[in-house]
DNA sequence: TTAGGGTTAG
């Protein structure tokens, strides 16, 4: 390095003697002033001088020693520039080290290209260099293209370089390049052998894995570098046991892992979720002699909260305090708000004490803000309103104190103890306080001391976040309360929140359930405008509050606007749609519909053919219900259960038994399984042509299918074995339903009294009769219930058998002559 | 912050 150059200087250009030999240390001293200083502070001209007499030496010392990557790449630019100077591959290595170190990866990608044009010659040692420089900031391709024109720069690539070759490909899991590389090295050595383990490891191949340990091993050359690929691998693969049981070899064979290793475990079984084997982790780092540090404590606290075990939390937190280290904000806003999620006030109003004096006043307002959002995630929404109400109280109490001594830095205790929170004077709530509260409130279902709550906020000159505001408005809508809402979004926007997507929808939902469409219509139009989109399901409740009031035609006619303002409205709100129309027997009507919608826009699914289907079969059109059934099965749409349940209950209204079976058969065929929807049709169909003993094989075929009845099943059946004059049997089926816990109506009890009477069976009816006396008061005089009740009554009373009179159905009943109701 | 809204049996 005792390189000399000759420079020779320009007349009167001092400091500098005229004429001299510099050394390649002073050549660099007076480069790296230049350099370290900014362009208009260098003289050019020494510049110029010290330019003639640059060698690669001194660029790789000034390289070396800027500060600035910055400078270093202007510096190696300049030095570029010179004429009669070339760069050596140390000085490209030099460059490209810089480069990498502060990831610059395009600067680093235009150094290659220039290395490659110049075809710098380079040893096999630089080569590799700076395949691995290339190789750490991603550029794979370009490291690989870099080895393969080895050639063109005058290097034969030897062990060193292919290994540095095959890491950079293992790094990125490029396993079988790897492999390739692997099979064209000669002799390939210890550090060929960790690259492939390197490699398995990344591609998560574990059987090769094992095989190149093995054969590591065996030769060897198993060393803390190994194990330790090893390690950080099964804890990625999250494979606890085996990493403690490699670290244990370890131990035995003397070996031990560094920090960094330590610290990837710790940190990896702790985000896995296995915080035990983390803290145990830890414990063997502190054993090897290594400390714990914030960031570690911090991520083991954290694995214990997140793991609901927030007391072990805090005896690491009390460890981590013993030891010196310093809780910043993160960790205790974690660790408050995971006491206070777990109801554990005291220690969270603890800790606060503990630190609070230390935190800067946003800090402390902070961590108060987390404990309000700690009490409502515990379910507290109470205590949070009163330790927000406390925090409120201190600004009345420095209004108060305005001209006294308030300098004094004493705490008072919350105005409410049991908010257990001793408030620091100096904390006043903020927009974050109020917002947090406010939700709470929404969520918890008190709203109106939300609303109160919103109004003391804007007396205390706050205005709370668009979050809630939009909870407020949305609450608003979902219980009706429109103009409250309109009110809150006037204050929304003087406060300067911008309503978005989310609060025009909630006022869409509130005009859609009241089945306002005209204002909806209008609402549609601004939010068309200001790019939101509706919420589309809220268009079909729309359609079915319009249905129920008997507006059809008005929920046809939102429906189109809808499509004029520019949103097209989807299958499920035109199928409400057709719906509404089928229910009013607008037959006709609701198939032009469903004809319209398919050719313009949608293919009608499984559920827009039912509708039309029981459409048809409600108005007792059977056959073109089928033809709609048969068209679904040539457009490919696979009938439902419910598809044939349609058919099958219409069929059995029409008393056609015979066509009713053919369809329960297709279901069987077609692996449709019939419901108990689907039985309970036939059994009422089969009782209504009097064909009881069917209707019983068949619910017994129902059980022995599995399927279970259900309180209409029971039902139908009861209601069909008495029409057919059964008594006996249904009432044993009546007993079965209610032994099965299903309530039966009045109108079945009724029904069943009167049955009863007919087979003169009156110790049965009058019990029944009390059965029915809890729920006379449902019943409507004018009701077939009602006149069927008097004559079970007029019945019973002809008969010396105690009633109780009390009942005024039963009183209004009494006395009352036989063909006044038949 | 929001994913589920339309069809069947007594």
């Amino acid at each position: 390095m005792a390189l000399r150059a000759t420079i020779i200087l320009r007349k009167n250009s001092p400091p500098f003697p005229s004429l001299f030999t510099i050394s390649t240390p002073s050549l660099a001293h007076h480069l790296l002033h230049h350099f370290s200083r900014p362009p208009p502070l260098r003289d050019p001209a020494h510049l110029q001088t010290l330019a003639s007499a640059l060698t690669p030496d001194a660029v790789e010392a000034v390289l070396r020693d800027l500060q600035s990557w910055r400078s270093a790449h202007e510096f190696f630019l300049w030095v570029s520039l010179q004429p009669g100077f070339r760069h050596s591959c140390y000085t490209y290595n030099a460059m490209a080290s810089i480069l990498s170190r502060v990831r610059q990866p395009s600067l680093l990608r235009s150094l290659l290209h220039e290395i490659l044009s110049r075809k710098c010659p380079m040893t096999p040692g630089a080569l590799g260099f700076l395949i691995r420089c290339v190789g750490s900031q991603g550029l794979v391709d370009e490291a690989e293209f870099l080895f393969d024109h080895a050639e063109e720069l005058s290097c034969v690539p030897n062990l060193y370089t292919y290994n540095c070759l095959i890491e950079v490909l293992a790094k990125v899991g490029r396993v079988r390049m790897v492999e390739l590389r692997f099979r064209e090295m000669k002799n390939p050595d210890k550090y060929s052998f960790t690259a492939m383990l390197q490699a398995y490891c990344n591609a998560g191949m574990l059987d090769h894995v094992w095989r190149v340990f093995k054969e590591l091993h065996g030769r060897g050359w198993v060393d803390e570098h190994v194990f330790t690929i090893l390690v950080v691998a099964f804890c990625r693969w999250g494979k606890v046991d085996k990493v403690f049981e490699l670290v244990e070899a370890m131990e035995g064979l003397g070996m031990r892992l560094n920090v960094k290793t330590f610290r990837v475990l710790v940190h990896g079984f702790a985000k896995q979720g296995s915080v035990e084997k983390a803290v145990e982790m830890f414990k063997k780092m502190k054993l090897a002699g290594f400390d714990g540090d914030l960031r570690l404590y911090s991520v083991l606290i954290e694995g214990f909260c997140a793991a609901k075990a927030v007391e072990n939390g805090l005896a690491l937190y009390r460890e981590m305090k013993n030891s010196g280290i310093c809780p910043d904000n993160r960790l205790m806003k974690m660790m408050i708000s995971s006491l206070c999620g777990a109801g554990d006030m005291a220690n969270a109003n603890s800790l606060l004490e503990e630190e609070g004096d230390k935190a800067s006043l946003a800090s402390l307002v902070s961590l108060y803000n987390t404990i309000l959002d700690g009490m409502i995630r515990f379910g507290d929404v109470e205590r949070a309103h009163l330790l927000l109400r406390s925090m409120m109280a201190n600004r009345n109490s420095l209004v108060a104190q305005k001209d006294g001594d308030e300098c004094e830095s004493r705490e008072f205790e919350g105005a409410v103890s049991e908010s257990l929170f001793r408030i620091k004077k100096s904390v006043l709530p903020n927009d974050e306080s109020f917002s947090i509260v406010l939700c709470g409130l929404c969520e918890g279902d008190k709203l109106d001391k939300a609303l109160v709550l919103f109004d003391d906020m804007i007396s205390n000159a706050c205005k709370g976040n668009l979050l809630m505001h939009n909870n407020l408005i949305n609450k608003l809508c979902s219980v009706g309360r429109l103009e409250e809402s309109y009110n809150m979004l006037n204050k929304m926007r003087e406060l300067g929140f911008v309503p978005t997507e989310f609060t025009n929808n909630s006022i869409f939902y509130c005009l859609c359930k009241r089945g306002d469409s005209s204002t909806a219509i209008d609402l549609l139009k601004e939010m068309r405008h200001q790019g939101h989109v509706p919420w589309i399901k809220y268009c079909t409740l729309m359609v079915q509050q319009l249905s129920k009031q008997g507006k059809v035609d008005e929920a046809c006619s939102f429906l189109e606007e809808m499509v004029q303002i520019g949103f097209l409205p989807d299958m499920i709100a035109y199928s409400a749609a057709i719906d509404g129309m089928c229910r009013i027997g607008e037959m006709d009507k609701a198939l032009k519909v469903f004809r319209d919608v398919s050719s313009s826009c949608y293919l009608p699914d499984v559920v827009a053919h039912n509708i039309v289907i029981n459409g048809f079969c409600k108005a007792g059109r059977l056959a073109d219900a089928e033809a709609i059934l048969n068209e679904m099965i040539d457009k490919g749409i696979v009938p439902s259960t419910v598809t044939y349940n349609l058919m099958i209950d219409g069929w059995c209204k029409a008393g056609r038994m015979d066509k009713a079976l053919a369809c329960l058969s297709k279901m069987n065929d077609e692996s449709e399984p019939p419901s108990v929807a689907t039985y309970t049709s036939l059994i009422d169909g089969f009782c209504s042509v009097g064909r009881t003993e069917d209707a019983l094989q068949l619910w017994n075929e129902m059980q022995e299918k599995g399927c279970l009845p259900n309180k209409i099943a029971y039902s139908a059946l009861v209601y069909g074995l008495c029409k057919c004059g059964r008594a006996d049997v249904a009432l044993s089926y009546f007993h079965e339903m209610k032994e099965r816990k299903f309530e039966a109506d009045a109108s079945l009890c009724i029904l069943m009294v009167n049955c009863l009477l007919l087979k003169r069976n009156l110790v049965s009816a009058t019990e029944f009769l009390k059965q029915v006396r809890p729920m006379v008061e449902s019943i409507t005089t004018d009701s077939k219930d009602y006149r069927l009740m008097r004559k079970a009554v007029y019945e019973l009373s002809k008969d010396v058998i105690s009633l109780d009179k009390k009942t005024p159905l039963i009183q209004s009943v009494s006395g009352v002559k036989e063909d006044n109701y038949n």
